[in-house]
DNA sequence: TTACTATATGATTATATACTCACATAGTAT
DNA sequence: ATACTATGTGAGTATATAATCATATAGTAA
């Protein structure tokens, strides 16, 4: 692959894990795991401001994690890819890698 | 799980999602999938600038993603755990379902 | 000691992101 | 038509991030 293909990748990668990176976007996506939902729905079981979550999902949909369709005057967002869900399998091995570094640092403090 | 220990969880993820969310940092990890690197070597191989590269690195370190130790003058960087390479097979997941839709696209306006 | 190399970091600037408020739009209901 | 609701977005502000340059530190070698 060449170097202007492989440095087109990572920042298409990067994007997407940037969508991700946010408390409020990660919680979404767990909400979202479920089933799709329309925007005051999320708003409110995350407990943000309406405008924010519609920002938050807007950046979401153009990093091409989520989708969305109308339904009236509803919006309803769902997961593009129910594999996104795979980040937080990923993500919680290197929590968990870090929480025993910390469980035996104590055990050799105590 | 109480919600404010949920919210602490998903700062702790996005932490994580947030620092290998930028293509330099994508590609550090990804040469260092085949084992460590010392930070001018790491510099020379992305093309950037040595401080630059360190603050990252340093970065990375923070978020539990990196470690190190010393060699000489030399810092030698590593991943922490390599389960952070699964969010590569993660992406590329969501990116060919985003190209897949694309060539569908392709086929019907052709 | 001095000279050199590798790395980290303070200070600065530029840019990006997050959030809020106010308003516009679109659909629904009366 | 008016009134209402859900959503999106412009404008502004605050904060975070990225990059660069200059400098400091730490180890090496002469």
């Amino acid at each position: 692959m060449p170097d202007s293909r492989k440095r087109l990748l990572f920042e298409k990668q990067a994007r997407i894990a940037q969508a991700i990176g946010h408390p409020l976007r990660l919680e979404i996506i767990d909400f979202l795991k479920n089933g799709e939902q329309c925007v005051c729905d999320i708003a409110e079981h995350i407990g943000a401001e309406r405008s924010n979550v519609s920002r938050h999902l807007g950046l979401m949909v153009s990093a091409g994690v989520l989708e969305h369709r109308k339904e009236g005057l509803k919006v309803i967002y769902r997961l593009k890819c129910p594999c996104i869900l795979d980040f937080f399998t990923c993500i919680s091995s290197v929590l968990k890698k870090e929480a025993k570094e910390s469980s035996r640092l104590l055990k050799v403090l105590c």
